[in-house]
DNA sequence: GCGCGCGATACCCGGACGGTATCGCCGAGG
DNA sequence: CCTCGGCGATACCGTCCGGGTATCGCGCGC
């Protein structure tokens, strides 16, 4: 199976509209036709059910979709791993890490402060990215390593270690009843009929229904929670980049956050492992 | 970055020899070289150092082969799942399980008559494979589902639940003046200079140099034991299957081994979940 | 110095891939 | 009921790329 083969096909599954797909493919619509019945051919399985008035992937086909996007990330894994490499002999960056903007505000800067102070250390690019974006970029090799967030953050398929755990505040507008509260309970903060739950993007992009307000990153968030159109909850080291016209308040019930670094499997370069050793001792 | 392009490139840097890999892939040496120094090209680096009398991988070519490896062995998995997936729609197959031959041999059948009563159970065919090979398996698509035994197999980039802990147990000929002792110590078992430690296969094939005998599986292991040439350690489950001409003696210091189940990240089936649900609870 | 082994180059051929034109099918709408 | 429009499949053609053969260039060793 060559990777073209394998584009091709999710670029069909993922449109379901031959037409479209060869648009976005930049090629006609015959040759993709064709190229996806050779595959189908090829596999000895029809991955696709074409009627009129549209297309729809067959077990098999949803099967290659899920396997097919894993390995064609693992080919630019491969592509943009081997550049860098190339480039790193002539002083390119060493290392790539991920990390969701407006998360880890303390802690990131320390890392980067005393992984620079160490003997072998190597520049470290940082990519602020949003939220679950991380393992996608890890995977097709856009970073090396990541700062991940359990319980939110998936680590599965990664190999990780934990840094920091942490409490959960609530965040409130700073006029709300409940501001003034030493403590809440996540009941509680659910049941806000004025301040629905915002609602974070799924992996594939779209939302999940609800009344809260679609939400994208962090700066966006405070904002909304700063009109009094949402409330929150997050790990308590929020506290550090928190609004004045906001308000935290612990809740006791909620999970509490585990920060790992993480990186993809068999790919512990020298420089990498430095990076974590460093990472655990601080 | 194509497949093909891939597939040549790891087999010349895994033979160092442009004839050789040719031969292996099937063509002719000439396309081989062109190919390479195109991949190059496209992607601005130099893979391979040629000087005359051989080959050698450059740090951006060890960073391709690995990455490569990977690539390849995801492209695979992706071209047989699919098989897989269109041939269990007419009846076939519906998940395979890979284990160490000659381990879990009271677990795995237990494990295989429970699942089967389930409701919703699909047929399970064991690969049996040699050590460390499961991992492989798993990645490429051989298996859907492995059992591996920490601390030996690397669970690295996979998903897991843990099964059952055990202690280990010395394995020497029965007439050996240790075999009667109530039980060892590592530094006992190991310092036998008439009966030295297996070598085990590394990931790549090599043995590790020593003075044992190279063992590949579990039942040449145990004859080479009764012929009072080699003593080992494992766990105490394989009692079981022990041949009466040899005797067990607990380990006390010996690292505990855990039975995990572990499978691909993101491959979660029906089928697959059913399989864990139920290894988990017995 | 001559032969040999290995990778690079030159050149040719066939097939695969992509493009244009067109067909066949089905559903919507007047 | 007929027609039109949308969509995927088919037919056909040109071109480029991948593979083969022949040969070169260059070290190394007998």
């Amino acid at each position: 199976m060559e990777t073209r083969e394998l584009r091709y096909f999710v670029a069909v599954a993922e449109e379901l509209h031959f037409s479209r797909a060869a648009r976005r493919l930049g090629i006609a619509q015959p040759p993709l036709s064709r190229a996806i019945r050779q595959l189908e051919r090829r596999l000895g399985v029809t991955l696709l059910e074409r009627d009129s008035r549209g297309v729809a992937l067959t077990p098999a086909g949803s099967v290659l979709l899920r396997e097919g996007r894993a390995a064609l990330d693992a080919v630019a894994a491969a592509d943009r791993r081997t550049r860098r490499a190339g480039q790193a002999a002539n002083g390119g960056a060493g290392l790539v890490l991920a990390t969701k903007a407006g998360a880890s505000s303390e802690l990131l800067p320390k890392l980067l402060d005393a992984y620079a102070a160490e003997p072998d250390a190597v520049p470290v690019e940082v990519l602020l990215c949003g939220i679950g974006e991380q393992e996608r970029l890890l995977r097709d090799g856009r970073a090396d390593v990541a700062l991940l967030h359990r319980p939110f953050d998936s680590i599965t398929g990664l190999d990780s270690e934990e840094l920091v755990t942490e409490q959960q505040v609530a965040i409130l507008p700073a006029g709300h009843p409940l501001a003034h509260r030493p403590h809440l309970r996540m009941a509680e903060v659910e049941a806000l009929p004025d301040l629905p739950m915002p609602r974070w993007p799924r992996s594939d992009g779209s939302y999940p229904p609800g009344p809260g307000p679609e939400v994208r990153d962090h700066a966006q968030l405070l904002q909304l929670v700063a009109l009094g159109r949402t409330s929150v909850v997050l790990p308590e080291s929020c506290r550090s980049l928190l609004r004045p016209d906001v308000a935290a308040v612990p809740v006791l019930d909620a999970p509490s956050v585990t920060t790992v670094i993480a990186w993809p499997p068999h790919s512990r370069s020298r420089a990498l492992a430095g990076l974590v050793r460093t990472a655990t001792r601080c």
